[in-house]
RNA sequence: GCGCCCGUAGCUCAACCGGAUAGAGCAUCGGCCUUCUAAGCCGGCGGUUGCAGGUUCGAUUCCUGUCGGGCGCGCCA
């Protein structure tokens, strides 16, 4: 309905251009937006207010003239506002007609085609196969899932992709700390690796090393060769053990990835040494102090940076801006990288060396959606021992606690700008305080009234609600609706934000409104017609609410 | 010292790229259960949007400064 406003608003204003009450060609940005009084209507403008200046005349002479420009059976009526606000106030056959839409659209309704079939990669999780997967993991995973299924709502062709390191030096620790536990050297010894990882899972890869355990991750077998000394085998299999228990996590948590990409297939293909060659002979590159630098100051980074170092290796640096030349070679117009915010600092590094490679990529490629930290909460006790790391709360811990869904809301329902309180008791706490259950609470209720029509024998006749829907008149009713009309713009506004967060928030709306709506009226009314009506409405309800769940992959139950 | 993020009700958070009287939930206080889920509903209390300036018809939003919290600043990844 906004779209349509904004067109009706466009139409009213080449009108009165028209008739030279405006200037040509200029097309001031004026919004067109919910209201958040309902005294105000539906929806309201401030075309007049942003126009006044440009036509050299008051707002509301300039509301007055858009209003009587537009004529349209949808607007009921329209009303001047305030220092010269129009408030839209849609007819009740307009809303209705949205209601209609959603039980004929059923899982398709609220979605657009904006995207248009283009490729958008979105990388998220890209967690080293050195440890478990942690909360902030968790945080990553949920908003980037969450993300590349609003994005796939609006009609991109959404790639989910999850990159590792799997040859560098943290791996080389993670080898030689399972050695050492193979050997029975403990953490505290004085032989066990400086920087070695001592966390309880690397006994279990060792355990299972030695015991020649086969492990399948990442569509390979890899059988542990229970030899001591081979630290390649022990490097091998410790990759895949951690990456299958990374697997296993994300399958937990209702995550499923398209694309896994190997760091170390950057260096076996050559593409880390075809990058360097193309930086150099772009000529942003020059030797200081026998090692190879990047000016990444003439793209906007904050200090030049090393891309090879004296000793002879490449920075991390290097792969990072290969990986992406490679992306870019995809053919993904758009790539958008969900990461903890500590690596911030990448992004200017990551963008100039982009642009150093003078190959015609955009300067704002790819796009970042960076998340702060997560503390979790037990009463009021911040959580930070967990039994098997050592040092902080695994993703495995969360979801066995509080499980998938309400874990997968609570990572997603911030902006991810802002550092996230995760408190476990209200995540598994079966009350309405409760955002999660209360959301799905709301879809169950009106599964409910479904057995409950079925037990009492009685039929449904849902065009016959539908013809009907003017009796559904009460302020409940009149809100709900409201609230289910406005799903396509929270779609809408979650791709260009690149916030799932949106959904998150727009859910515990209409789940509200439904209770209210619920908990006001009886469905199951001997008044054949307004049951029908009635229930087509609770229909309508579960239908949005069960594809915003979808959204944010929390499930939507029958029961509870 | 420099860079990025945050600061809104007692608590957890909103406010749709500058709009109308800054909104929800929890907590608290007061009402409501022979009724398809009371796992609920209705109402009250609660604010100088950290602070000080600036920009304009209009600022929680943009700019400058300042205070507080977090993260990051390597020829580590």
């Amino acid at each position: 309905m906004k779209d349509v406003l904004r067109e009706l608003v466009h139409g009213a204003l080449a009108n009165l251009r028209a008739q030279e009450i405006l200037p040509q060609g200029q097309t001031p940005a004026f919004v067109v937006e919910r209201t958040r009084n309902r005294e105000h209507g539906d929806f309201a403008s401030n075309v007049a207010l942003t126009l006044a200046k440009l036509a050299g005349r008051k707002p509301r002479e300039i509301a007055e003239a858009i209003v009587a420009a537009i004529d349209d059976p949808r607007v009921a009526r329209t009303e001047i506002a305030g220092p010269g606000f129009i408030n839209f106030f849609l007819s009740p056959a307009a809303v209705h007609a949205e209601i209609v839409r959603i039980l004929d659209l059923g899982d398709a309704y609220g979605r657009n085609n904006s995207g248009n079939g283009r490729k958008l990669q979105i990388e998220f999780v890209s967690a080293n196969p050195t440890g478990p997967l942690h909360v902030g993991h968790g945080r990553g995973a949920a908003v980037g899932d969450s993300l590349a299924r609003v994005m796939t709502a609006n009609g991109w062709a959404v790639s989910r992709e999850f990159y590792y390191n799997d040859a560098g030096a943290q791996i080389e620790n993670l080898a030689l700390s399972v050695q050492s536990r193979c050997k029975g050297i403990e953490p505290d010894h004085a032989d066990w690796p400086t920087d070695g990882y001592r966390g309880d899972y690397i006994k279990d890869v060792a355990r299972d090393y030695l015991a020649g355990e086969t492990v399948h991750a990442d569509g390979q077998d890899v059988t542990a060769a229970a030899d001591v000394d081979n630290l390649d085998a022990i490097r091998r299999f410790s990759v895949a053990w951690l990456r299958r228990e990374q697997d296993l996590d994300m399958r937990a948590f209702g995550v499923e990835f398209d694309v896994y990409f190997l760091e170390s297939s950057l260096y076996s293909e050559g593409r880390v040494e075809k990058t360097v060659r193309e930086l150099v002979s772009a000529g942003h590159t020059y030797e200081k102090d026998g090692a190879l630098w990047l000016k990444t100051t003439d793209f906007g980074d904050d200090k030049d940076r090393v891309m090879r170092k004296s000793e002879g290796g490449y920075t991390y640096f290097v792969p990072d801006v290969a990986y992406h030349e490679d992306k870019w070679q995809r053919g993904f117009e758009r790539v958008i990288n969900e990461q903890g915010a500590d690596h911030h600092s990448t992004v200017n590094r990551v963008r100039a060396g982009l642009q150093a490679l003078d190959i015609g990529i955009p300067k704002g490629w790819p796009e970042y959606v960076l998340h702060q930290m997560v503390t979790v909460m037990r009463g009021s006790e911040e959580v930070k021992l967990s039994k098997r790391a050592g040092s902080y709360v695994t993703l495995r811990d969360l979801i066995d606690e509080v499980g998938c869904d309400a874990t997968r809301y609570f990572l997603v329902a911030r902006k991810t700008d802002s550092q996230l309180v995760f408190d476990i008791d209200l995540a598994r706490a079966q009350t309405n305080d409760n955002p999660v259950y209360y959301i799905q609470y709301a879809h169950a209720r009106v599964c409910s009234v479904h057995r409950q029509l079925a037990e009492r024998g009685i039929a449904l006749d849902r065009a016959e609600g539908l013809n009907a829907l003017e009796r559904l008149d009460s302020e409940y009713e009149r809100s709900l609706m409201s609230e289910l009309s406005r799903y396509p713009e929270v779609l809408e506004a979650a791709a260009a934000n690149l916030d799932p967060q949106l959904v998150a928030q727009y859910l515990r709306d209409l789940a509200a409104a439904f209770h209210g709506y619920y908990n006001a009226h009886q469905f199951i009314v001997d008044d054949g017609v307004m049951r029908n009506a009635r229930i087509a409405l609770a229909d309508a309800a579960r239908i949005v609410l069960a594809s915003g769940l979808d959204l944010l992959g929390v499930s939507a139950p029958q029961s509870m």
